[in-house]
DNA sequence: GTTATTTACTTAAACGTTTAAGTAAATAAA
DNA sequence: TTTATTTACTTAAACGTTTAAGTAAATAAC
């Protein structure tokens, strides 16, 4: 590692030694500066493409104050959502010259406060974040904020706090598929959800509310299970046991990885769906087509969302400038209705 | 973002302005270095945190010629099984005061080397690679081994370069799964796979094939349908094509994404699986046991083989001297039967 | 009571860039 | 021809750490 006998580490003076020019001159013909002449920089250019020279990242963010990386910040990374938002971001940002830090949060509060405490330290220009369910102080983005970091909510976001976010709407896709599975006949549809401070937990409970309230007729009162947020056993247990004290004949669940529990639930149970329990799930899985039988899907526009989080972000840090603050997107997620709902 | 006129932006010199310290002081005190007195390490402990003091990064990772930080380049992170690999990784390496970058080559070659160069810079301290699939020249990979840059190769390694690799066996796999096709009572087994240099693609391929040798009483010759390593329409008409000019009665899918495709191709055909058709597929979607019907896996240790990929190269950074090329690790991967294969 | 050692610091250089300021030579303007 | 401007560089300081080397005071050894 420190000497890497084989490996030449070439930095800038060793290069301005070999072409017999300053590192002020290198470093300028290499950023195409006004006032080095063409030839000189063709020369400079040529030598550091041969020599293989890459410029030290650390020197340079010190010197600069930008670090050209981004953070991203998330719960999970196991979730087809995660990982296409992820996919959405780096469509952007791939071709320009940033980098892309990772953080997995494990939808931990504590955790995601001690990766946000880090961030002052100039490590990132930029934080892109979907917080933690149960993160209801957010006195460590505000802290991040007065540093001087721009941050994008994308997904969940804390409502309370001024600052830019990319959301889906979330209490109208659960209202609507609340709607669709008491309009295919189901006259007690249960929530399976997590618990959680976050928005997309709580708009995605009101959504489905608001739907009970206002099918009142046909419908039972609302019924709600809270899950653990990770795919485990447990959860099945806990959706057969509200299967048999509550015998709903509707699902609605709010997390991708509950529509596997669900199902192997009511595999378990005996229960026929859609002819004894229909079920809609919030999932961006391409094998829901292809499920025993098809889910009807809340599909969100993950990839867009990545794209959007990271425009902004980059919009801001280009100095276009743009109130973080007071940019707020949600774009529209999709019911695909399947055989899951079928009446 | 530069004037940051709320963020005191805290540095050493402040701090030790501050408590009438020299830098050096507050440094040695803050790595708890054993010429610092107790008294004064608590100080400046308590400074640091009531100040939000966070050391710079790059001042650090300039004046050490340590990043800390690790790179992983993969393909794709659409995909569940690179998503298991990274929290593996993570759960390892969160814990430590490691930070991860993550690149997406797309399966691009050239992607991929464009991406490697630039990690001669210093940037990062190791790197964890599953490379793309059409990556045979291996020049790029090399040169950062030269470089002195450390490099784990995990899934997808090139067998050829003497790095140190965690894989799976994928040659018994496919070997296993193949037979068990045959077992059940196919005739004629053909393989759904995705070109490629990269040696898990060509052994999968190459335990097709011994397979059918070994069973060459009861099977037909090899037959192999090439589809694009992404989630398109046009591998499902791919797939029916082959379905209807080959009429095969097992398939074997080396990619997850094709679970998808092929049950969906087979059900516009009016093949029933198992009946008319069995199917295994490399996959560790957790929605194999609900798909209709459930999908006969091979399981891959995805998780396990991020945890070893990141505790080699830790290994090897703390300088407990293993030679990373001779390190080669094959975790088993596991069919789970189901009844996509069913007699 | 003098000398040696230990303790707890400080000084200053270094890491590899970038950039403001400076400069000599060449060209243009007067 | 003298002065002003432009061109194409160089010098040197700065970014915020870490660390080797230095040092004064306190303690220990003799």
């Amino acid at each position: 590692m420190e000497d890497n006998t084989g490996g030449k580490k070439i930095n800038m003076k060793a290069l301005a030694k070999a072409l017999n020019l300053s590192t002020a001159t290198i470093s300028k013909a290499l950023r195409d500066s006004y006032d080095i002449s063409e030839q000189t920089k063709a020369r400079v250019k040529e030598a550091a493409n041969r020599l293989n020279y890459v410029a030290n990242p650390h020197a340079s963010s010190l010197r600069k104050h930008l670090s050209n990386t981004i953070a991203i910040v998330i719960p999970e990374i196991a979730d087809s959502f995660f990982s296409q938002v992820i996919n959405g971001i780096e469509s952007i940002a791939g071709r320009e010259k940033y980098h892309f830090l990772i953080y997995l949060t494990h939808d931990s509060y504590e955790r995601e406060v001690s990766i946000l405490n880090e961030f002052t330290s100039g490590r990132v220009d930029g934080v892109l974040i979907s917080v933690a369910s149960n993160t209801s102080d957010t006195a460590h983005i505000s802290k991040l904020q007065q540093a001087g970091i721009p941050i994008v909510f994308f997904d969940r976001d804390c409502a309370q706090l001024p600052a830019a976010s990319v959301t889906t709407d979330d209490f109208n896709s659960a209202y609507l598929a609340t709607s669709h599975l008491v309009e295919q006949g189901c006259k007690k549809v249960s929530l399976i959800t997590v618990q959680g401070y976050v928005s997309i937990f709580s708009s995605r409970e009101e959504g489905y509310r608001k739907a009970l309230l206002d099918k009142a007729v046909v419908t039972g009162s609302p019924d709600i299970v809270y899950c653990t947020n990770k795919y485990t056993d447990e959860n099945i247990t806990l959706i057969r046991e509200h299967l048999v004290s509550a015998r709903p004949d509707g699902l609605l669940l709010t997390v991708e990885h509950l529509a596997t529990s669900a199902y192997l639930a009511c595999y378990q149970m005996k229960l026929r769906i859609p002819q004894d329990i229909k079920i809609v799930c919030f999932t961006n899985q391409i094998t829901a087509p292809v499920l025993d039988p098809p889910l009807t899907t809340i599909l969100q526009p993950a990839y867009e969302m990545g794209q959007k989080a990271i425009g902004l972000l980059f919009e801001y840090l280009s100095h276009n400038y743009i109130k973080l603050e007071e940019e707020h997107f949600v774009l529209p997620s999709r019911l695909v209705m399947r055989e899951s709902t079928k009446n």
